[in-house]
DNA sequence: CGGTTTGCCTAAATGGATTAGGAAGTTACA
DNA sequence: TGTAACTTCCTAATCCATTTAGGCAAACCG
């Protein structure tokens, strides 16, 4: 018998890659198994069941985003920073799409406490210092940045804007000046 | 034997009810099946399949939405539109979460034309007419106010903002200003 | 009232999820 | 090197959802 070596770290990469070409929905632990020319069974040695599965590509997707959000503000600031930002999440998105859908998951409380989710809000909350918003505006603006780019990349990805001028790019960066624009002249109450 | 009195019509409807207590992702048509307590195989004379199944809830979730947000819209206009337009989608997701997700269930492009989500655009460029925003910085606008308005509420149904201060509805109403102040001083190119 | 249509059925095939238990491969250590 | 302990993968079985084919009975229509 040759073993196939598998572990939950090749598995859940593995699973990963399959989203991107398939889906998320369609990542299932009989596909898995296929694609590693192995039973079913042998995979539940190192994946509790299906769902756990799914949150390990979740979790995955989501540091590698933090990751390369973390890279593209390093040396930036303000506008520029934004603009890098938020093109991390709409590139991860058209380059990953099954790792995209896999990063909204629903994660349990203790496991999105324990995720890169947190990472996301901290680099949120770094990209708003060059624009110097008193709390509580600064906690709304994290939460009103972090919808934009996930509303916008969502709709963008189900085809939304897919099939009307102008095209999608050219809004994305009237969206970011926009948005720039709004943080440099935030509203008093 | 009792018919059941099966059509299209009320399994869809079950359907949505379905998803609303138990989440879209539950939805099957054997679930379906058993709460009208009739054999699996009947409802395939009404429903193509599953995924047929699937996409007219989410069809009747857009409708529903639709319908809500232009009874909100009329009579009102500029920020008061605004406010009443987001907050259907907010209460609408927070009143029915399974009817929520299931519209964002993925459509064929043709489907999609059918369905409601053209008026929603529509409902959308109506709220900026109190704006005066030339195209295509309206294009830009009203793709801009669906991002946030999806972004916010899905971030918010996944949990995203219950367990940080300030609460979710303070934050809503400060971004929902800010998106006012930002139509009233849009950035020229 | 007889024929047709419709509504729901039984039956069966397919395929994913999951568990129990076993055998082959690997490692550690005497 | 021999062997015990552990790990990896397997067979086999169960359960549940999806979907199709074909049939009987109820409802409707002339």
């Amino acid at each position: 018998m040759v073993r196939a070596g598998l572990t939950t770290e090749r598995l859940v990469r593995a699973g990963a890659e399959l989203a991107d070409e398939v889906g998320f929905e369609q990542v299932t632990v009989s596909a898995l198994a296929r694609r590693f020319d192995v039973k079913v069974a042998s995979l539940y040695s190192h994946l509790k069941n299906s769902q756990d599965l799914k949150t390990r590509i979740a979790l995955l997707a989501l540091a590698e985003m933090a990751d390369r959000a973390a890279e593209a503000l390093a040396g930036r600031s303000g506008k520029d920073a934004l603009g890098a930002f938020a093109d991390v999440y709409r590139d991860y998105a058209l380059a990953h799409p099954g790792r995209y859908t896999a990063a909204r998951y629903p994660l349990d409380p203790g496991t999105a406490a324990a995720s890169a989710g947190p990472r996301h809000a901290q680099l949120t909350r770094a990209i708003l210092r060059g624009y110097d918003l008193p709390e509580p505006d600064q906690t709304h603006a994290v939460r009103l940045l972090g919808s934009v780019c996930h509303g916008y990349v969502s709709l963008e990805a189900a085809g939304g804007f897919a099939h009307s001028a102008p095209n999608s790019q050219e809004s994305w960066t009237r969206i970011v000046d926009a948005l720039d624009s709004l943080l440099r002249n935030w509203p008093a109450r």
